[in-house]
DNA sequence: TAGTGTGAATGCCTTCACAGCT
DNA sequence: AGCTGTGAAGGCATTCACACTA
């Protein structure tokens, strides 16, 4: 939606190779609306049958697939195993990327528990929190990590992707730490805007005001009875 | 963020009483820094101060106040109180929104559990599951209901707002069903593109996606050396 | 004929700059 | 003097329409 609208904002992103920002949020969509769909079995794709499942418009989805080149064949339609290979490598799915998780409350475990993630070519490779209770215990099949111990997780297992979901308040400090320790891209859950330098990514997720954007919706539709 | 852009997109949303949605998207975070910087003791604040709190423009902070009608003082700033309840009006913020959740699973269970939620006005009234392991079981002081009761428990509660934390293939029947029910708001965490009528606004959260969005500046970090 | 690729046009959002209050 | 409110300008993103190709 909007999209963007969107909520969940990119930081210190630079223009990117031609790719607009928005078209890069998308991207996403149509690599799993093509895994979901199409598993082996079709082998061509038109450009609005993967746009209704992706929902959007056909032309919007042509004019992104045009930005990474151009990969399908007039009157026919998109090769849905080399257009699924080519977005891809370029979202960087090809590879796999360890991921560190700081905040092990409830979120941060349906993270860990996240089913969505390992397709996508993410692996949770740490756990870090500042609970003793929670320190030691099992996540997962992962040991969670005092949050002293930050700087040497993140050094071994050597993620530059992480995934806040601590306390607001705690949430600066921990960018902080994170990025010192050459992280460059960070998820965040906490109700904060995160102060970064230039080059390092952040998307925020609140959860909060996505349901509030749906009450003032709801509220206008009260209001105009 | 490309927000929005950004997926996360709104649908069957109308114009809003000239209210743009990229403006909606970011009310809930205005309202939510009001409440965590000033509580009770600053009576006055910038539009600088503000937007450096909500992590936008000064400019655009202006803007998207002045499309709620002016509640600031030429040459002093806003007053905080004044705002903050004009603001919680607008959003929905000072009623209580009911909401149900669907699929308890771990990201389910996490929603119920997120704090986020009671301070700005939302009640998770009902967690529903098909589950039998589930059903019955109490999550954060509420039994888990079997899907097939899906509607009673809508019609119970009288949620028009849903969360949906549903595995992709299962979203859309459930979508239709709470459509069916009167239910005209859909926080949908299922990665599926949801259809519904018009006058029903969805808000799409893929988790996978974003990090994904954030691979996909590393992949073009790495491609530039 | 069917369906992609893409300039052109439209519309939306953001930023700028300054007029107007206090 | 300071800071809001807002028209105007500029930049993006989406949609349209059609040339082009298999």
């Amino acid at each position: 939606m909007i999209s963007d609208l969107l909520p969940g904002a990119g930081a210190g992103a630079r223009p990117a190779r031609g790719v607009p920002d928005a078209t890069v949020a998308r991207l996403p969509t149509y690599h799993e609306a093509l895994g979901r769909l199409f598993d082996g079995r079709v082998e061509v794709v038109s450009s609005t049958a993967l746009a209704e499942a992706a929902g959007v418009s056909p032309s919007q989805l042509r004019k992104d697939l045009s930005c990474l080149g151009t990969y399908g064949t007039r009157g026919v339609g998109y090769d849905v195993a080399r257009l699924q290979r080519q977005i891809a490598t370029r979202i960087g799915a090809a590879s796999e990327w360890p991921v560190v998780i700081v905040g092990v409350g409830h979120l941060g475990t349906a993270l860990a528990n996240y089913a969505g993630f390992a397709p996508r070519g993410f692996r949770v490779v740490a756990l870090v929190d500042p609970s003793p209770v929670l320190v030691g215990t099992t996540v997962t099949g992962l040991v969670v990590s005092d949050l002293t111990e930050l700087e040497e997780v993140v050094r071994n297992t050597g993620a530059v992707i992480a995934v806040l979901a601590t306390p607001a308040g705690a949430a600066q400090a921990v960018a902080d730490r994170l990025v010192h320790q050459g992280v460059t891209s960070i998820l965040n859950f906490a109700s904060t805007a995160l102060v970064v330098p230039e080059g390092v990514n952040v998307r925020k997720v609140d959860l909060g005001a996505e349901l509030a954007i749906l009450a003032f919706h709801e509220q206008r539709k009260v209001e105009e009875v």
